[in-house]
DNA sequence: GAAAAAATTGCAATCGTTTGCAATTTGTTC
DNA sequence: GAACAAATTGCAAACGATTGCAATTTTTTC
């Protein structure tokens, strides 16, 4: 490999192999128009010049790039949350999905100079679909790209009206078996530590409530916490709530582990003890759930199906195939910050 | 916005704004070239009809893509260290400081289908330069690529001699600091857990040995663990180690924090009283260090400036100019793990 | 007001593929 | 061996921008 080689054009390789560049590129691609053996004799050569397909130049004759740009769509003002790592966790796992189908990953957040989606990423032809992982406060801008025509998948709360596919965990379930878990160790008030407005979180403050509702347990609406969903936030309103109120609750649903993490570390600081004085579960499964001390329960949602599911719905919108929303499976994990069951 | 713009090329945009092409090109470019005036106009009517540069043309032409290949070397069969936040927050900092420069970021990692990284991200045009995260157990593959001739920066040792601009932490510094804390505060039988043979690590294992000739310390080469850096192995290491050995050690000073929270739940688990027992110290300052229980003393390496400089040396790359390599601050941050100094 | 200089603009080639269609070669059938 | 079908290959026109150079217009100078 020398220290610069002159980067073969498909026309050279094609003149080395005497044939023409529509042979030579048919070759390359294995299209069965062309001979077995010219292909071969084709694909030799490129391996020994080591000729790769100039990107760009097939992206502007095909119109089509084989990237897909995946957005976190990050909440504005807690920008914290893009260490979360769930969000990362899908990332990894989307790059992996779509390497697999023959698609690139360009990462992006929703911090970006433009709004306009559907422009920068499909009609500029950087992309040819969309991955968003959140609904974020608003889906002002997904609504935009998609009513602007552009393949779209969402990583959310899947029961929600759209006119895009939302791929997401089953948030009700997840919401209700939390909660449901925490009732039959024995907790009377739970605390929901989350935000409401949110989509996602929303669904899950639903099972919540049913869960309360079978159990003929009555709710008390002022432990409903509407918080930003970091682990700071969470630390800092289980402190100034037994500031203010004292240990007035013996359980919390938390929207995720982060936030779990957060109130674990408010709790523990005061000595409170866990799972005997208040319960706690997390969401999310997150690889630190199970290094806590003590280990997190928690609602694991599957990502690597989740990502699987996402590119699939994608891939379809590029074959003109309907897409359809997901529902990935949720199950309770239980570890040490719940009662164990009695035998 | 109509469902089905029918996106506008710059021919047609020219056309309505009544110059030619090339003025139209020069003028969306702001060329002073073109009277003020013109290049308003064009520019308004660019809004105006969402026009924007099909980029796929635009690199055919211009031979740059302005697009930057971030590669995840993972360790092969630890592929379990995707999930390290340390990471994907370098991964996070990184597409910020990109973007700031006018760089998207494609995201990769090394378990591709091809381990010709020049062939597949360069000379197909599919960006411009590679930033590697992580030299690996080996740099062959990065060798490689810079022998090619790929503008390239790696995360990693910035002292390894080699062709490519190295950014890093000093991780001599680092393992000399946390060494030097935990035998200050009065530790004698210091592990350390994390892999010699991984560059970085290496030399933090100097600091932590030049730490002990210091303070007059023999050091016992059995405290010495080659482990992969998880948190399972470090939890199964230690959960082993007292099993045979009793708690013959007390202090552990971690390649980084997630190993840190291995350890830390195998002592716990063992009632180990920390830090009056033993003293654990991790290294990055992943935003769980501070919600651990009790809060993890760590290193800090600052990975918005290490991506800003990464990035930077990148560049210079692409403009000819030489590029060095670089070291990033690194700072102790003390918290709970470790006992407190004597006022 | 003519000549020279400066400011604007446009012409046309080029970047490296892919692909519809026509042209050629090879194989089959009677 | 002619007539036809099938299998291969090549021609040439896109794809949509950018840019060196020449052409035009405007301004300045004497």
């Amino acid at each position: 490999m020398s220290k610069s080689e002159p980067r073969l054009t498909l026309a050279q390789l094609a003149q080395l192999a005497g044939v023409s560049t529509s042979t030579a590129s048919r070759a390359l691609a294995n299209n069965p128009l062309i001979k077995q053996q010219t292909r071969e004799k084709v694909q030799a050569l490129a391996r020994e010049h080591n000729y790769s397909v100039n990107a760009a130049a097939s992206r502007l004759r095909t119109r089509k790039t084989h990237v897909v740009a995946v957005i976190l769509n990050l909440i504005e003002h807690t920008e914290q949350s893009i260490t979360d790592p769930f969000l990362l966790k899908i990332v990894g796992d989307l790059n992996k999905a779509l390497n697999a189908r023959g698609y690139e990953l360009l990462l992006s957040n929703s911090f970006m100079a433009t709004d306009d989606w559907a422009n920068y990423f499909i009609s500029s032809q950087r992309a040819d679909g969309m991955i968003v992982i959140g609904q974020g406060k608003s889906t002002e801008k997904i609504d935009n790209a998609a009513s602007a025509g552009v393949p779209l998948v969402v990583w959310g709360e899947p029961k929600t009206q759209a006119p895009y596919p939302i791929v997401g965990g089953d948030n009700y379930a997840g919401g209700y078996q939390a909660t449901d878990c925490l009732i039959r160790h024995g907790a009377r008030r739970i605390m929901f530590l989350g935000d409401p407005e949110h989509a996602e979180m929303r669904e899950r403050y639903n099972g919540y409530c049913q869960a309360h509702r079978d159990h003929q347990l009555e709710r008390n609406p002022a432990l409903t916490a509407a918080i930003d969903i970091t682990s700071k936030t969470a630390y800092d309103y289980i402190s100034d709530w037994i500031r203010e109120h004292g240990l007035s609750f013996d359980g919390i649903v938390c929207i995720s582990d982060m936030v779990a993490l957060g109130a674990l570390k408010a709790l523990k600081e005061r000595y409170v003890s866990i799972p005997g004085d208040v319960s706690i579960i997390g969401y999310d499964d997150i690889s630190l759930a199970e290094l806590m001390h003590p280990s997190l329960t928690t609602i694991r949602q599957n990502t690597q199906q989740a990502a699987e599911a996402m590119v699939a719905e994608l891939i379809n919108q590029f074959e003109g195939k309907p897409a359809n929303p997901h529902v990935i499976e949720t199950t309770l994990i239980t570890r040490r910050s719940t009662p164990h069951d009695p035998d």
